[in-house]
DNA sequence: ATTTAGCCCTGATGGTCGTCAGGCGTTGGA
DNA sequence: TCCAACGCCTGACGACCATCAGGGCTAAAT
């Protein structure tokens, strides 16, 4: 038999209630969606609370191990426990029609469309979507129509996938260094596409990174249960 | 032909330059060991300069892309282009013999050794390792001998699998929740193990929730080249 | 009725933090 | 040789931030 200690007045609850499991998902938000913990005014405010009455929140959810705080630092939070729920989040990225030399990618003409695209992916970085064109980096997963998610940088790393212009003419490739020159190679079974050597007379500019690829797969007419 | 501004001095570096990789790599280290980014002067600290400087350095890799910064913030710094690397960290966490009432699980006496995981899989929050001995789990991935990595805590969410003490025993089960009534139920084709209904009578405390399986497969004493 | 948990508040305090202003030395193109 | 990029510094300022102290209300259990 254990023995009791018979305490008085109310028990401690032994779940999160509702406030406290809405303060910790607004936490998780925020490291989400910012990349930083909130602090605990940013965190009142968000619940329409006072400062200290979030501090005490924050307190429970420390005891009852979902969060773990760096004492006296600012945004000294970490969850440690996600709580369940789907966390995701929709950001959209323009489509732009082209990428071409002299004119801004983003420029209003240039942009086609929309595309929602997980807040993950673009991490807060400027991204853009392109439609590709050629056949030339199939065996990097990247194929003719593929709509791919591109994060705009200058600078990018050998082995990195990249859209760059090359005198003026964008082009989709992976980007290597050989003999302290940078060369352009295609990753295609086709032998027509060859590695473009950039040479010192060659305007290179880099557009940005690919980040991600969408593909819409072709569908028959027919709907639902295809052949097996 | 495009016309060159004829810009005079010493150009821009049109990459990282070492110093710049450093501190970005200190800040990508500090996101993923912390949970949360530096501060200017915990970057300094680190990088063995002034406050101001470990400023400058992060105004550079925001002006190359690498971070964001949310101006004005503590910590608003945001890695939108992670620097390539391994960025894995090893943590240790005791491995104890026993989980039993009465006695604290991380008791020096209990402590058997020590195992080294990632601490990606901690995450800071208070972990130790198990011998898994029945075979009441094996559906859910989870054999006898294995060693099972538990973060501790008293509160669990239906369909995690937990370690907890019945009435003193310690078990690996999946915890459910069923007409109100927590119930412990096993993964196994193995018949002989049956659900465990917790009654209003029954002393149960939850231990911990595993998040983590290690197992060390068998090899025969030959080496190299086992047999396909 | 008493006690305690959960939730919320105000006000104050002291340290932390981002940022401004300005300066120094080195280095590498033009 | 001149200029600009880079890396680094000191000092100061004001706003932000975590935390303390203390109190109030309601609900749930003894």
């Amino acid at each position: 038999m254990i023995t009791k200690p018979r305490r008085r007045g109310r028990p401690p609850e032994p779940t999160l209630t509702p406030k406290q499991r809405r303060t910790l998902e607004l936490i998780q938000r925020h490291v989400q969606r910012q990349g930083f913990p909130p602090t605990m005014q940013e965190l009142a405010a968000k619940l329409g609370i006072a400062g200290q009455s979030a501090h005490d929140q924050v307190n429970q959810l420390v005891r009852k191990g979902f969060l773990r705080r760096e004492a006296g630092k600012a945004r000294g939070l970490t969850v440690v426990r996600p709580v369940k729920g789907d966390m995701s989040d929709l950001v959209p990225i323009p489509i732009v029609g082209s990428v071409a030399a002299g004119r801004p990618i983003f420029a209003e003409q240039n942009i086609v469309g929309e595309l929602l695209v997980d807040s993950q992916l673009t991490q807060k970085a400027r991204c853009f979507a392109l439609k590709v064109q050629g056949d030339s980096m199939t065996l990097a997963g990247i194929c003719p129509n593929d709509m791919i998610v591109v994060r705009q940088q200058a600078l990018a790393e050998p082995g990195d996938v990249v859209v760059a212009l090359v005198d003026g003419d964008a082009t989709v490739k992976r980007l290597f260094i050989r003999d302290g020159c940078v060369e352009l190679r295609p990753d295609s079974k086709n032998r027509k596409h060859r590695p473009i050597e950039i040479g010192p007379d060659t305007d290179l500019r880099i557009v940005g990174q690919v980040v991600g690829v969408r593909r819409v797969t072709k569908t028959t007419g027919r709907r639902r249960k295809p052949p097996a």
